[in-house]
DNA sequence: CATTATTATCTT
DNA sequence: TAAGATAAT
């Protein structure tokens, strides 16, 4: 789970763009003749009418919904226009989408650090765009504000009677007399107001936005007001916007964890998980969890934006209901087949455009078995190292496939007839691509010097007469020519597992006793109404475009150590979530300390106590008064009493452990640190998971199928 | 066994 | 690390 970190430091500016009904404006821009029509997308079109993946605006007024069938579709609104998903080697191919939501994200990685959350989605950390905007060219200064921004809603904004709204919003963003954050989410908001309509101009699509300090209120409020409009959230009304905010809204709690919520704790709004002190959260729901909900439920998100443009890894899979399930080696074959050549397609296109290369391959199944009441087994999924070449997926997925299926009958099979098609059938294949790692810069000679030369070790297969890359692959091995060092199947061992079969399928539960008391103690009785939520639209995918060379590598060995072997001067670069890894983890962040130990006047802030909320206890400190080191970490002091304080919890760190009020520390202070320590700064305020200390049999969670009885 | 097809993250 | 579970669109 996110961790997140304290509020009152967190005066980022985050917006999340989510695309209007995504594939019908990809679909409506190829067909112009479509827009302003009911209209929604749908994949297959035999059974029933297809299944509708996205609806237009125009056809959710009839009661379109998504995940209706094209059939219903029609008899709610016989005029809607139904297009069909692109199908290719049989299955549904999404690559026009990918590539439209490519042209977008390239649109939205202009202002500021960005990440491509699926295909229609983004978040963007405008933090340092606003800053300067708000430095250099504040909203009061300027003459003409942009008009998108001017229809943005304000959550909380209260109505001044005789002034319409838009003239209400205006002078919120340019109010002079406002709170620092209230003025970075204004600054946010024109640039988001911006970016939409570059968005607009160069691609014709239309999208909705949240603006917010965290990911997660922005995410909450970006789909409000849609479609083509934009919600910000101040601070000052994030209290109001949770209290009666249904639980099961919030992204995370959808599923089995908000279930649980409410059922075993009572909880029906955000608002309610105030009740609930941290280290219960803690112990009911692990550490992690707990800490992330507590926080959630004030508001506080301490997640990043990651700065990724692209997938981490690609898939192709079909299902095949009903009758249509699979009942040979042969017919599972061929489909494999089909979805490795798409695959296979990805690959290639992802290594030639963005230099990346895939490791791992990944095989998933669904299947059931005939009169065998226990049949509703797992398929196991089975991956291996990848090796590019459409045949080479192809011959690989099928191997993984069989030790699946060998796994999944176990003693079962051993009955009669040897016979192929007999107790399975197959409802679902899917193959993927994961592990995916960008061949750093300084390769690229090495790259060039392999490519250039005759290839050492790539059969001819089916490279279709283009190039064949070995340098990449090799330079993963780490310098050894990947002849044979390697074994380049999927090593199956057949290490029947037999018994631990049924992992009893898992969710949040609580002890019936245990339950009722909690619901008791901190379960208030009343509660109210609460917003309208519309829906979201769209589906999730990926990134990446098309086109192709013939690549064909040798084996790809997973040694991601090797890579350090050779960092000299060119190989340094790694990914970059490798690189924070690494370094969060074993860094013990000395520029820091060394920084402030430096520092000859730390003076101690205190703070008031008693706002257990969010009230902003904006602590007015100066640089030279704000931090305060203490020498031993003083009793840690944990969130529910409000102050948030930095402590080391691995044991290596304990000696020299200072502790901070971060919530104390101004934020234009963190400006005039050092460029790098600001970052290791503001590592710190993202704590690090902590490794999870609830004991598996604790009786407090364990996890069961929830919605299983009755 | 008819919400499909993907993707991502976390746990074990 | 691999395999499973959960969640989202």
């Amino acid at each position: 789970m996110p961790v997140a970190r304290p509020e009152s430091s967190d005066s980022r500016v985050i917006a999340h763009v989510d695309m209007d009904c995504f594939y019908v404006q990809v679909e409506q821009r190829k067909q112009p003749s479509l827009r302003g029509q009911p209209t929604a997308v749908v994949q297959y079109n035999s059974w029933k009418g297809g299944g509708l993946i996205a609806v237009s605006y125009e056809a959710r007024k009839y009661g379109v919904k998504r995940s209706m069938r094209g059939d219903e579709a029609k008899q709610v609104c016989p005029e809607i226009q139904l297009v069909q998903v692109p199908v290719n080697r049989g299955k549904a191919d999404l690559t026009v989408y990918r590539n439209a939501g490519s042209e977008v994200v390239s649109i939205l990685a202009r202002k500021g650090r960005c990440e491509r959350a699926s295909i229609d989605e983004v978040y963007l950390d405008l933090t340092e765009a606003a800053e300067k905007m708000l430095a250099e060219t504040p909203p009061e200064s300027l003459e003409a504000i942009n008009e998108e921004a001017v229809k943005s809603h304000v959550l909380g904004l209260e109505v001044v009677d005789g002034v319409d709204t838009r003239e209400n919003v205006k002078r919120w963003l340019v109010r002079p007399d406002a709170d620092r954050r209230d003025k970075l989410l204004a600054c946010g908001s024109l640039l988001v107001a911006d970016l939409r309509l570059q968005v607009l101009q160069e691609t014709q699509f239309t999208c909705s936005a949240g603006v917010a300090h965290n990911k997660m209120l922005a995410k909450l409020v970006s789909g409000m007001n849609k479609p083509a409009q934009q919600t910000v959230v101040p601070f000052s009304s994030v209290k109001k916007l949770l209290e009666t905010l249904p639980i099961k809204k919030m992204k995370q709690l959808g599923g089995k964890l908000g279930t649980s919520l409410q059922t075993n704790l009572g909880v029906e709004t955000v608002g309610d998980l105030l009740q609930f002190p941290e280290e219960k959260l803690q112990e009911l729901f692990g550490i992690n969890t707990g800490t992330w909900l507590w926080n959630i439920a004030r508001g506080i998100n301490g997640e990043d934006v990651e700065g990724r443009l692209l997938p981490k890894s690609h898939g192709a899979g079909k299902t095949f209901p009903g009758p249509r399930a699979l009942k040979t080696i042969s017919a599972v074959e061929q489909w494999l087949n089909e979805l490795c050549e798409e695959l296979s397609e990805r690959l290639q296109s992802d290594l030639e455009k963005n230099k990346r290369i895939a490791h791992t391959l990944t095989l998933h199944s669904s299947a059931y078995k005939l009169n065998d009441t226990d049949s509703h087994k797992k398929f196991p999924s089975k991956s291996c190292s990848l090796r590019y070449g459409t045949s080479k997926l192809q011959e690989d997925a099928l191997i993984l496939f069989q030790a699946g299926l060998r796994e999944y009958l176990g003693s079962y099979k051993l009955k009669t007839s040897g016979s192929q098609h007999d107790g399975w059938r197959i409802t679902g294949l899917s193959v993927s691509a994961s592990k995916i790692v960008a061949i750093p810069s300084g390769t690229r000679s090495i790259f060039n010097y392999f490519h250039s030369q005759n290839q050492t070790c790539s059969s001819v297969e089916e490279s279709n007469g283009r190039d064949v890359q070995n340098a990449a692959p090799l330079f993963l091995s780490g310098i050894e020519t990947n002849s044979g060092v390697h074994s380049t199947r999927p090593e199956v061992e057949s290490s029947d597992k037999e018994d631990k079969s049924v992992h009893a399928l898992k969710s949040y539960d609580l002890e019936e006793n245990e339950t009722q008391v909690l619901r008791d103690k901190y379960t208030s009785v009343t509660r109210s109404p609460v917003h309208k939520w519309s829906e979201q639209d769209g589906f999730a995918q990926e990134t990446v475009t098309s086109s192709s060379i013939g690549t064909h590598s040798c084996s790809i060995v997973n040694r991601p150590e090797s890579r350090k072997e050779l960092s000299g001067e060119h190989l340094v670069h790694v990914t970059s979530k490798e690189q924070k890894i690494s370094s969060s983890k074993e860094k013990v962040t000395p520029s820091i300390l060394k920084f402030f130990q430096s520092r000859t006047s730390c003076t101690a802030l205190k703070r008031e106590e008693g706002n257990p909320d969010l009230e902003a206890n904006a602590s007015s400190a100066s640089v030279n008064t704000c931090f305060e080191a203490l020498k031993q970490n003083e009793s840690p002091v944990k969130n529910g009493s409000q102050t948030d304080t930095l402590r080391f919890d691995q044991d290596g760190l304990r000696r020299n452990c200072w502790s901070y009020k971060i919530d104390e520390i101004e934020h234009s202070i963190l400006n005039e640190l050092p460029l790098e320590i600001q970052e290791e700064f503001n590592a710190w305020l993202r704590p690090q998971k902590r490794p999870n200390t609830m004991k598996k049999g604790s009786s407090i969670v364990h996890y069961f199928s929830p919605l299983k009885e009755k």
